[in-house]
DNA sequence: ATCGCCTCCTGCGCGC
DNA sequence: TGCGCGCAGGAGGCGA
């Protein structure tokens, strides 16, 4: 469900529930792991605690209180969505509730259970978080950053764009569509691509990633924004998911193969 | 160190 | 209609 834009819009939503004197009133757990054990001691300790701020780092949210950091991400089929604590009614796969002070309820429903739960004291000691390259709109994402990266290695530049230490958030939709967007088919070595084209993709990156933030996100199978509105950028989608489907610019056929594993679409009349 | 492959898990759509 | 199969937005671990 969720690349970059999905998380951002819901860290929107949860957003807006929350003013200066939210508090969280208590936890509710229905599992105690979905990818990994649910660190429930630690995060329960957060009870009590101010929301000072929602943030985002990567596809990671991050609910900043005055006690501690608690981490989430969605995995693949991870959502959130808002509900009022009294009218609450847990549905399938519903694993945690935050109740806020405030009347309202975040739930996380999941159900691959791929996403992840994690309690941290100090962000900047935290492992995952540690690890992540630059942010899209960073100017550490940047085209020595890219040449750096990508001298080393053989991989196709669909493969390293995915890559969370080449730059967050670029999951497989958006690669596709941001590959089709520049001209470069998914299977070009990463190596491979002129200091123009390197550039290209920095700004279409941003470009794409901020559009679909504006448009609510791409509401493919079950995303919804945890307001319950659906997104719309899956109605911008150029490539992604449009096999044997005429190419909006040139008329061919929209081609899919699987590189690493994953569905790639593209078209062989723009790409190059 | 790097890369492809596999895995975690449930649900859905397709073809037979 | 029912069943089996393949596939799905992520990411980490494994062995070559």
């Amino acid at each position: 469900m969720p690349e970059l834009p999905e998380v951002e819009v819901i860290r929107q939503d949860l957003s807006q529930e929350i003013d200066k004197n939210s508090a969280i009133k208590k936890f509710i757990f229905y599992r105690k792991d979905i990818r990994e054990p649910i660190p429930i001691k630690k995060i329960t300790t957060l009870e009590g605690a101010t929301i000072k701020a929602i943030s985002r780092r990567a596809k990671y949210l991050i609910f900043e209180t005055s006690k501690g950091y608690l981490i989430s991400h969605l995995g693949m089929s991870g959502n959130w969505r808002i509900v009022d604590s009294l009218k609450l009614k847990n549905v399938k796969h519903d694993h945690v509730e935050i109740h806020l002070n405030n009347g309202k309820c975040f739930v996380y429903n999941d159900p691959r259970r791929f996403g992840i739960f994690g309690f941290s004291e100090n962000l900047e000691k935290n492992k995952k978080l540690k690890e992540l390259g630059p942010e899209p709109w960073s100017s550490e994402f940047s085209t020595s950053h890219l040449r750096e990266m990508f001298k080393k290695t053989n991989r196709s530049i669909k493969v390293a764009v995915m890559d969370p230490k080449v730059v967050v958030g670029v999951g497989n939709i958006y690669a596709s569509e941001i590959l089709f967007a520049i001209g470069i088919k998914p299977t070009k070595k990463s190596q491979r691509l002129t200091l123009d084209e390197l550039e290209k993709l920095i700004q279409m990156i941003r470009q794409i990633l901020t559009e679909a933030i504006q448009r609510g996100g791409s509401s493919i199978k079950t995303f919804q924004k945890a307001n319950g509105q659906s997104g719309s950028f899956q109605n911008s989608h150029k490539v992604y998911g449009r096999m044997g489907d005429a190419c909006f610019v040139c008329h061919e056929k929209i081609r899919k193969i699987v590189i690493a594993g994953r569905s790639s679409f593209w078209c062989p009349g723009c790409q190059r």
